[in-house]
DNA sequence: TTTTTTTCATGATAAAAATCATATCCCCGG
DNA sequence: CCGGGGATATGATTTTTATCATGAAAAAAA
């Protein structure tokens, strides 16, 4: 955990436009820059652990993060996927709670720090901001609700596809334009799903027969975009 | 839909103190009063219909609420059940969406209705509720990805025990304290617990017979609590 | 009340998905 | 460059769950 000297000030930060920060008041963005810390953060690593106490909030600059709750029995259930521009952190801290999930890099990842106490003054004087953190949790409470359904009543095989899709609206495609800008293991995309790791693998390697996708390694490359739609069968 | 002789402000309302709104400053409360508008609906009367747009936030009087999406199949999946005190369309209105659920009268119901450009108004000059609602939208957050991960990792039994447990937090017993204060339907039991509705019968009454449970039409009598939270087999 | 319709209950069967069991691959450290 | 260990892949089997089918009970309508 070192000082990132590449990303000095939050109003020249690359996320600055992109970021739920956009509408918070100038003044404030020069607070925020003042007393946030910058770190980085290897592969793997622990951002925050369930059940421990959050002390602010994270706004990622770079890189990518899952957000994932151990089940009772210990299985991974990953809730979210973060990236660039996205801030973490914040549903505990409104809660009054502690951590619901714990937070781990995906890749090298480049983070600040917001503390608690500065987080709060600056929603609570600036109603803009207040705005858009509402609208973000009611998004994230919207979209959960969906998977809830979906995971509910549909099959394994749809909501891989719509696993797939929903990879590829996160993080994209590389350069290549069909290889989606992430590595999860399969088991991870199976906790993605909801399912069994062997499931999630057998599918996957059925879309590849299918001709929907081809499997190199960790790598995954959307062959058949409408095809993939279409086994996903979304209606909304 | 009529005007309700029997409550007649806010200032006076049951719910002053238990809904979201007791942290509102005194003169938002009384403009709340002056624009609300108050009706009574049927049980099984809808108060807004999933795809509709919000005009506004109802508050709950009295009575019982189911929210439920539509699944892309049509089979609804319950998302949340409300009760008096609790206020419900502010997500849509907060996310500038339509409504992404119906709300549908369990029994007859007492609601107030708070049209859009007061709430947002009120919101905006009155920090300490925007920390309400953001609080709410918090903990509905937690509560949906808690329930995502059960309905991924937990077999139906299970997840049959923790609904009749989070029907009795919610609603409560009626005066002989063990039975549930709420009718439903085998199906919307089944579509809260999100299975078959003969998947959730068969195991009502496997309950019934291992004596956790006393059924008498929609009437469910918690007989054995313990034996409830272990079949539940809750670790947080 | 009687009829009709819906809901509830339960058995039989089918389908879906998890688990168990191996085998292979491939990445990493020595 | 090689060996070991985790990740991936795939088959076989079992378990779970949904679906289909039918009858009884209850509720709603006539």
């Amino acid at each position: 955990m070192t000082h990132l000297r590449t990303h000095e000030t939050c109003q020249s930060c690359s996320q600055r436009f992109s970021s739920v920060f956009c509408k918070a008041r100038e003044e404030y963005v020069n607070l925020i820059n003042e007393q946030k810390i910058c770190n980085t953060y290897k592969k793997g690593q622990v951002l925050f652990n369930e059940g421990s106490h959050p002390f602010g909030v994270f706004c990622i600059n770079d890189g990518k993060i899952k957000l994932s709750h151990a089940g009772d029995d210990g299985k991974e259930q990953i809730v979210r996927l973060l990236k660039a521009g996205d801030i973490m952190g914040y549903r505990a801290l409104l809660s009054g709670d502690r951590y619901s999930s714990s937070a781990v890099a995906l890749e090298d990842t480049q983070i600040c720090f917001i503390p608690k106490e500065l987080f709060i003054t600056v929603l609570k004087h600036d109603s803009n901001l207040a705005f858009e953190i509402m609208k973000l949790l009611s998004d994230e409470l919207h979209k959960t609700e969906i998977k809830l359904t979906h995971l509910a009543q549909k099959p394994i095989r749809e909501r891989l596809a719509e696993t797939l899709l929903f990879i590829k609206e996160t993080y994209g495609f590389e350069d290549d334009g069909i290889t989606l800008n992430v590595r999860l293991s399969r088991e991870e995309i199976a906790n993605l799903v909801g399912t069994a790791t062997e499931s999630a693998i057998r599918l996957l390697s059925e879309f590849k027969k299918d001709g929907m996708v081809e499997l190199d390694g960790k790598k995954i490359k959307i062959l058949n975009h409408r095809d993939l739609v279409k086994t996903a069968n979304l209606q909304d």
